[in-house]
DNA sequence: AAAAGACGCAACCGCAAAAAA
DNA sequence: CTTTTTTGCGGTTGCGTCTTT
């Protein structure tokens, strides 16, 4: 017997999100908090299923969402949680605060696969690639397969895992799943996938010795190019001044504990308990978070 | 200036794990 | 313990935008 579907597709609505349904869904979300997402579409007067409606808010309308290109620093920090951790994005998200595993994947597929395959780094086990004048025909052979993956996107999962079976990363991986505590910094990772060393070879350092250097500007600073999507022009028109505070939100939606640390770097109470963003929210600009302190944080 | 191709991103799909009954 | 439901994840797709010819 299948797994029934998550939800009654039929008269469902699919594509992109309008205004109006993100006005609901920010709005009922806002209200009543993240409930079971199989009920916020009826309740919330969408025509949706549910998984779409928990993928448009973790993805796009959550506000603790940071918006725009990966700014050095965190491009770094993902390739070298990469590296440990492999295709885990979601668990790489979990240490880029205001990202999602979603932006991560797409950044990952669009821009650092070629960057570290233009660097001569293989992208899958994050060590040299092997000159094709010299490897081995097998070796040849994974290569291109990795390759006419990459341009095809098909991808056969068996072969994935065998794939990675293969890769010297497995027991970092698995080691991973202890949890991150141990997890060595990325920086330190990454200065070593730059000189052509796996990262199981690194020394560990503890996160508070984590210093590095951070433009505070470059993560921000081409939010707008993003602007010219569908999504953020329907962001455009939103108008959070609709929304009513509740003086005891805090109380009411647990999940806002998490996220209000993050809005109250864009929104403003007023004193009427009125939401004022500023700037508006299409853009999610927000004033820029240090992306080092809060990683070592959530790494501690 | 127009067409073709490449690129980037939001959203979808199916599977699996976790939770609930 | 088994079955059902819900949630989360990773891979993939479709389409709008940008770049190149």
């Amino acid at each position: 017997m299948g797994r029934q579907p998550c939800c009654d597709k039929v008269g469902l609505k699919k594509g992109p999100w309008t205004a109006e349904e993100d006005k609901k869904l920010i709005n009922f979300i806002l209200t009543n908090g993240q409930c079971c997402w199989r009920a916020v579409p009826k309740l919330a007067g969408l025509l949706r299923c549910g998984k779409s409606c928990r993928l448009r808010w973790t993805n796009y309308l959550r506000p603790d969402l940071k918006r725009g290109l990966l700014s050095d620093f965190e491009e770094q920090m993902v390739i070298d949680l990469h590296a440990q951790l492999g295709n885990r994005w979601s668990k790489i998200a979990s240490h880029l605060p205001g990202r999602t595993d979603n932006e991560i994947k797409n950044h990952w597929n669009t821009h650092i696969k070629k960057k570290l395959k233009k660097m001569g780094i293989d992208p899958l086990t994050h060590k040299p690639l092997i000159p094709a004048a010299t490897a081995q025909p097998q070796q040849q052979q994974c290569q291109q397969k990795e390759e006419e993956r990459s341009v095809t996107s098909s991808t056969d999962p068996e072969m994935e895992k065998t794939k990675e079976s293969e890769t010297p990363l497995e027991s970092s991986i698995v080691e991973s799943k202890e949890e991150d505590k141990s997890m060595s910094s990325p920086l330190e990772n990454s200065m070593e996938i730059m000189n052509g060393f796996c990262t199981d070879e690194v020394p560990l350092i503890q996160p508070h010795e984590i210093l590095v250097p951070c433009d505070p500007t470059s993560s921000t600073s081409s939010s707008s190019s993003s602007s010219s999507s569908a999504s953020s022009m329907i962001l455009e028109d939103l108008q959070f001044l609709d929304f009513d505070w509740h003086c005891d939100y805090s109380n009411d939606l647990g999940f806002w504990d998490d996220a209000f640390t993050s809005w109250d770097l864009f929104i403003e109470d007023d004193g009427d308990r009125k939401l004022t963003l500023d700037p508006p929210l299409p853009h999610y600009q927000r004033l820029p978070v240090d992306p080092e302190s809060r990683y070592s944080e959530q790494l501690l």
